[in-house]
RNA sequence: GGGCGGUUAGCUCAGUUGGCUAGAGCGCUUCCUUGACAUGGAAGAGGUCACAGGUUCAAGUCCUGUACCGCCCACCA
């Protein structure tokens, strides 16, 4: 195609959806476990299957692509393995709410379990693929044909076989216990899933008898109380341990305990109990054989044990009840502002409710393993200080309560023997199997009936880096290479994960976890729906490319630090594009010209050896901005300002070309598109080999060194041109005067001139201005600008320019006269100290006697 | 209460194992639509590297302390 016709702007819309359909009829993504490659494996961390696609999939999946897309090329067999994740309490909640919305029903209740989850999976089937399309529009290079959602036949089994082989070995029982409760949900919750946010409150301090003064933030709780508890050492409460008060409001007669739990020095030093509703309560009631009269029922409505004037009240508007009851009763003494630490549910975002019921628990397997194998750096965490967040979750691990009161989910293999006639003791065991029985094993009862509970999400997703593959794939491709993921799941997933990865496979799971930042907005704000302050990614892909967002975004994603987004990114990431299109347009309008080496293509080739190094490096640490840094200082600054420019003269293509088709390559992981349609290369960019460096003679450190004074010297003469208002397009005369090595500069009077724009360049060691003229010193040569000259005007500017080289030359003076400085310091230093005095006392020098002459 | 981050230009952030004049993008100022690119080019202004000590020939970088901001963990009602 001729140059003219490429057009002059990139337009992404025109390229990659072209692309990545072409990847995926060639089946460039599936991974086949026969290679003979070496394997390289990451498992996606598994969006909601009902959900869209937000900023933070878009960091964390381009990160994976950048891994996956490199390790292919440098000639892995890569498995990325994607798939969607049931996500229970919030799949289900959604569907409720929009249920409640369309007036369908008012509770799930009114359609009953199975015609609401007919109603899920119709509601999964519809919005359950959006988000991998919206992955395929980012660029991911997932295989997908080996997509995998939590609830598949396959995988619910594994679900079920480990919930049954756990309770078998012992780790799972069941238990009433005091659990987190989140009572719009009605659902228990782990304590992972309750978010501690510090809330405005009060405490109320009530008097309950004569002496006894109790303050509690909960006032409602008071309706279930079953005793009144001091410190036993408590001289102040000694005589009325083992006495009955009676409880205000509802007259009840209630003990007054002694326990060590109490803090005498808090308040009045009296707490009153509420077995039912108070963690620590509970724990006191057990210790005292205390009733535990349920007064908050599971949807946070007051029970009849309320007592008749606050049954079915909600419990915030029981708060306010009782507070009035107290008042008038002329109990209430006291009213404090009171900040506290207050539970909210991560889902529904109401007060959790501490409660009482029958649930499932699982007290951890491999627990010391798991602990040992991230702070041994078996398995390696990027960035390393999340390995203590880790390891002290790990050494204060409690069992995780692993039942929901839900429908959408695994439902628990369990079945009770609702019993007949011919029942026995054993029947009250629970019958725990894979299999559905149709019978009671003990009584031959007919009669059994499954638990009504389902599994916390977390169960299935903790089996993921396994459960997801099958034998072959399995023996190939796990233990997996690496895990990127945010530090949020750091307990809810990645623990877990690596406890089940011993229990079932007695291999790590995975061996580099990359924990991302937090995406914010500008304002560094949480991205919520809410605040509506969270960009639709697909709104930037269609204005900005996939690859330019994914370019923006990695160019801001310094490791495990939060992001603070900006839409202004994307653009950048987008100009890049445009400008690599466009040194695409340059080179190929190039006709075939030299094939020597000059200056210019020596040190672009050291330029890019330095820049494969560089990107290899910070890839291979996970440093991925600072690659993209690289990438971006390197091809546009030294490819596009300097190199391209100097091509201008005389253009050699193969050093072009090749110089290129290595940017292409390096680039390719982060933006994949672009690169595959400007691959001027042999099949496809994705399997072409990762750059290495090569030798090229003359390429060397002293080249580009001296290149970069002619550059700086270029900028002299422009500076010059800039100071003294002349536009750019008018040709000027300049005359250089150089310090040292006349021969390579005379060797670069074409590109001067072209770089310049002057009408003539002239070389002289020994020149002298006819006139004046305004001129510069740099390290290698002084520049003069012949033509007009303000007299006052370049007094002022070599004098400013003469007491910043003074000041230099002061500090470095200073420094090699300093005894201590040139015996002690490294000796590479103390040289690099006197050539740079050399060099500003000869530059000193020559403004001073071109300061003299202006006199 | 314990732990972990952060504090560098107007804004958002880079800054390896201490070592040349502390950098980038955005924003700002001046000039420029010259055949790769105005999603661009050239030049420029702008910083006591939070504060106080210490180690060192040398500190943005290492150590100690302080202040402020943010996050995580923790059953004082």
């Amino acid at each position: 195609m001729a140059a003219s016709e490429i057009p002059k702007a990139y337009d992404p819309k025109l390229v990659e959806d072209k692309w990545y359909a072409d990847w995926l009829a060639k089946g460039h993504f599936t991974a086949n476990p026969q290679s003979s490659k070496p394997p390289y494996s990451i498992v996606i961390p598994p969006p909601n299957v009902t959900g869209v696609l937000t900023m933070g999939h878009v960091l964390n999946n381009t990160l994976q692509d950048i891994l996956a897309r490199r390790k292919r090329m440098q000639g892995y067999e890569v498995l990325w393995l994607p798939g969607t994740d049931h996500a229970g309490i919030a799949t289900q909640t959604v569907v409720e709410k929009t249920l409640r919305k369309q007036g369908v029903i008012k509770h799930r209740d009114d359609l009953g379990r199975e015609k609401f989850l007919e109603k899920v999976w119709e509601w999964k089937e519809k919005h359950g693929g959006i988000i991998i399309q919206q992955l395929k529009k980012l660029g991911c290079s997932c295989d997908w044909t080996r997509e995998r959602f939590t609830m598949d036949a396959g995988y619910s089994e594994a679900v079920l076989r480990t919930f049954v082989d756990l309770y078998m070995k012992g780790y799972i029982y069941r238990g009433k216990r005091m659990v987190n409760w989140d009572p719009t949900g009605r659902t228990a919750l782990s304590d992972e899933e309750v978010i501690m946010t510090e809330t405005q409150g009060h405490l109320w301090h009530i008097r309950y008898a004569d002496e006894i003064i109790v303050a509690t933030t909960r006032p409602e709780t008071m309706l279930g109380d079953e005793a009144v508890a001091v410190h036993p050492d408590d001289t102040r409460y000694r005589h009325l341990v083992g006495k009955k008060i009676t409880l205000p409001l509802r007259n009840k007669q209630i003990p007054v305990i002694a326990d060590a739990a109490v803090d005498p020095k808090f308040g009045t030093g009296c707490v009153k109990v509420t077995p039912a509703h108070d963690v620590a309560d509970y724990e006191m009631a057990l210790r005292h054989k205390l009733p535990f009269t349920v007064v908050i029922g599971p949807d946070g409505i007051m029970t009849a044990e309320a007592g008749e004037d606050f049954e079915d009240l909600d419990r915030l508007e029981c708060r306010e009840a009782v507070v009035e009851a107290l008042t008038q009763a002329g109990l209430l003494v006291k009213v404090e502002d009171y900040t506290h630490n207050v539970g909210y549910s991560e889902r529904t975002n109401v007060p959790i409710e501490p409660y009482l019921s029958e649930q499932w628990f699982l007290r951890y397997p491999q627990v010391p393993r798991s602990t040992d194998t991230v702070d041994s750096g078996e398995i390696k965490f990027y960035p390393e200080r999340w390995q203590k967040t880790y390891t002290h979750w790990m050494k204060n691990i409690r069992d995780w309560c692993i039942s929901r009161q839900l429908w959408w989910g695994h439902r628990i293999p369990v079945w009770y023997c609702i019993g007949d006639d011919a029942c026995r003791l054993e029947c009250k065991q629970p019958i725990v199997s894979t299999e559905t029985p149709t019978v009671c094993p003990h009584c031959g009862s007919k009669n059994v009936r499954q638990d009504e509970d389902v599994l916390d999400t977390w169960f299935s997703s903790w089996l993921w880096p396994f459960a997801t593959m099958d034998d072959a794939t399995r023996k190939k491709f796990y233990p997996t290479t690496d895990l990127v993921t945010g530090p949020d799941i750091i307990f809810f997933w990645v623990a877990r994960m690596i406890m089940a990865g011993y229990e079932y496979t007695n291999e790590k799971p995975f061996a580099n976890v990359y924990f991302t930042g937090i995406i914010r907005d500008a304002q560094g704000r949480k991205m919520s729906k809410s605040l509506g302050n969270s960009p639709d990614p697909l709104d930037l892909v269609s204005r900005y490319g996939a690859d330019g967002l994914r370019f923006g975004l990695m160019l801001i994603a310094p490791q495990g630090q939060d992001i603070l987004f900006d839409e202004k990114r994307c653009e950048v990431g987008r100009n890049f594009m445009n400008k690599l299109w466009n040194a695409a347009r340059f080179i190929q309008m190039q006709k075939p010209g030299r094939t020597d080496y000059n200056a210019h293509d020596l040190k672009i080739l050291f330029e890019m050896n330095d820049a494969i190094t560089k990107v290899s490096a910070a890839l291979h640490d996970y440093r991925f901005n600072e690659a993209a840094k690289e990438l971006y200082d390197f091809v546009w600054g030294d490819f596009c300002d300097w190199y391209i420019e100097a091509s201008k003269v005389a253009p050699n293509v193969a050093v072009l070309n090749d110089v290129f088709n290595v940017i292409l390559r390096l680039l390719h992981p982060f933006a994949p598109f672009i690169t595959e349609e400007l691959w001027r290369g042999d099949g496809t960019i994705q399997f072409a080999p990762w750059p290495v460096t090569r030798e090229v003679p003359g390429a060397t450190a002293a080249l580009a060194t001296q290149v970069d004074e002619l550059y700086e010297l270029i900028s002299a003469g422009r500076q010059l041109r800039n100071d003294y208002g002349i536009e750019p397009k008018q040709p000027l005369t300049f005359a250089i005067k150089p310090t040292a090595d006349e021969d390579f500069f005379r060797s670069e009077l074409a590109s001067l001139k072209m770089f310049l724009n002057a009408a003539d360049v002239a070389l002289d060691r020994n020149y002298q201005p006819a006139g004046l003229a305004p001129s510069l010193v740099t390290k290698a040569a002084t520049i003069f600008m012949v033509g007009a000259v303000d007299v006052e005007q370049e007094r002022q500017r070599l004098t400013k320019q003469l007491a910043d080289i003074n000041k230099q030359l002061a500090v470095t003076e200073a420094k090699l006269a300093n005894a201590n400085f040139v015996q002690r310091a490294a000796p590479i230093a103390v040289e690099r100290e006197r050539d740079k005095l050399a060099t500003l006392r000869e530059q000193s020098e020559n403004i001073q006697a071109l300061l003299v002459k202006l006199v």
